[in-house]
RNA sequence: GUCCCCUUCGUCUAGUGGCCUAGGACUCCGCCCUUUCACGGCGGCAACAGGGGUUCGAACCCCCUAGGGGACGCCA
């Protein structure tokens, strides 16, 4: 039976990084009819945070990352880690250790200087009496001979030294447990078979897998994903744009595209560049999982974003692009439904947020025009071929595309003009600027009075400017 | 510094010894479509990090070098 888990701590929101993690973990448990367990690794005191936690649970939300069991949360099983330090500690494979933070801070600036890789001294591995005054840690017994083999689903098979490894501290002095530790420990309790997560885990890895030994156990599976880098290749950061999640929704990306763009990272099927989430659950197998780091491509996230506000049903997008408008202050019951203002911008709109931006004039009255546009279409000569636009849209019988198509027509021939000299200055006068869908669907969705009420203004313009 | 990992167009990638004069996607550039902007269609630029091997034959296997990333916490 597979068991997956999504083991975020709550120091900060779920980064991109972090989603694909998750979603790995979640696209392999879906697809082997398995498990996917989210557990909350909150037992930095210090830095964990509800609203981080709120945050995490929102993006997981958000992108439909469902999970079977949880959230755990570390803090609530710390009795459980104890005992466990407990046992190691009475079988001889942990030992308190009494060395002060200063002399641990010096030996490893000795080591630093010496080029040597910075290691615990195993100072008191063989102590047998305490420290007057000192709360100990504890710190396991690493063992000093051999080697760990990972067998990674994903790099193959890693080596590494013990003699590369030294005692790491499991419980601190205040007497908590440590991440490598609680680690161990939940994904032995928790009965995890595939430990799929980032690649910045790999030199943890041989630690825990002789922390399961020493606990008896045998380690599950381990896969190392890459890291996702930023557009320069560097370590993913703030500068780098939009980390979190959830700004991503907010600026207008949809669930779809993002799940899309980041399955795509680092994973591939052949030459398919589409992929529904059901296709992902589908096809979606750990060996075809690259080994490199990949960096993050906004171009390619917001192509991936247009495909799907393109082919996706207007009513799917109906609630996010009503968010975005009311983001804008706008209110959407002033204007046309939504669903068909979706059809009509989703052909020019990377974004939802671009698409609320492109719309706000069937809303409300633009405040001025683009300049450059008036004054290249709202020049005097205008006003006359408005000012006939506007007496036949006043009379049209049905207020719809295929008559205000004929009726703008009807205009250009009667004035022995090209359609080019009468549906830009039309544009411009109910929309403010040179951009928007088709006329006649434009003035469509806007409605015959305000279509009418621009006009009007804009023959005015043309007089008085 | 030490250890671990990685290395195909600018980016994401296909490729698992001959099908590769290296394919697709994004970006960019042309052309077409077109009442604007888009969408769409067609075409183009662009890569096997370098050096040694192994082999009849190497993007694919081995070694070295270089570059990049990660880890080295009483953080996770």
């Amino acid at each position: 039976m597979v068991r997956t888990r999504f083991a975020p701590s709550p120091t900060g929101y779920l980064h991109i990084g972090g989603a694909r993690t998750a979603l790995f973990c979640w696209l392999y448990a879906r697809q082997q009819r398995g498990t996917f367990v989210l557990r909350i690794e909150d037992t930095d005191l210090e830095r964990s945070t509800q609203a981080s936690i709120d945050a995490i649970l929102e993006a997981m939300e958000w992108l439909g990352l469902d999970y079977d069991e949880g959230p755990y949360y570390q803090t609530q099983r710390f009795d459980r880690y104890r005992e466990l330090v407990q046992r190691l500690l009475d079988e001889g494979k942990a030992y308190h250790c009494y060395c002060s933070k200063e002399r641990l801070e010096t030996l490893r600036a000795e080591q630093m200087a010496a080029k040597q890789k910075p290691r615990y001294d195993g100072c008191c591995r063989d102590r047998t009496e305490p420290v007057a005054g000192v709360q100990p840690v504890v710190r396991f017994k690493n063992p000093t001979e051999g080697e760990v083999i990972i067998n990674d689903l994903i790099r193959g098979r890693i080596t590494i030294s013990n003699s590369e490894l030294d005692d790491l501290i499991i419980m601190r002095g205040d007497g908590s447990p440590t991440y490598n530790f609680c680690v161990v420990v939940d994904d032995l309790d928790m009965a995890i078979s595939h430990v799929i997560r980032g690649d910045d885990h790999i030199n943890n890895t041989p630690r825990q897998i002789n922390i399961f030994h020493a606990l008896g156990a045998e380690p599950p599976q381990f896969a190392h994903v890459p890291m996702i880098l930023g557009a320069d290749g560097a370590r993913l950061s703030k500068r780098h744009g939009a980390v979190s999640v959830m700004q991503y929704r907010d600026d207008g990306f949809l669930p779809e595209a993002l799940l899309n763009y980041l399955v795509r990272l680092g994973w591939s099927h052949n030459d398919q560049e589409i992929f529904s989430r059901q296709e992902m659950v589908d096809l979606f197998r750990l060996e075809d999982v690259n080994r490199a780091a990949s960096a993050f491509n906004m171009d390619k996230l917001l192509w991936l974003n247009q495909h799907y506000i393109k082919t996706l049903p207007a009513e799917q997008l109906v609630p996010a692009l009503d968010w975005q408008l009311q983001a804008l202050e706008i209110d959407p019951s002033q204007g046309p439904a939504l669903e068909r203002v979706i059809d009509a911008f989703r052909e020019r709109a990377k974004t939802l947020r671009e698409m609320a931006v492109q719309a706000t004039f069937l809303f409300r009255d633009f405040d001025a025009y683009d300049p450059a546009a008036a004054d290249k279409q709202l020049k005097a000569a205008a006003g006359p071929v408005l000012s006939a636009l506007h007496a036949r849209l006043k009379a049209v019988p049905e207020w719809d595309a295929a008559s205000i198509h004929t009726a703008v027509q009807d205009v250009a021939t009667e004035l022995g003009l090209k359609f080019g000299k009468v549906g830009p200055p039309l544009r411009v006068a109910v929309t403010g600027s040179t951009v928007s869908p088709s006329i006649d669907i434009t003035l469509e969705l806007l409605g015959r009075e305000k279509t009418l009420a621009r006009i009007a203004q804009a023959v005015t313009f043309t007089e008085t400017h």
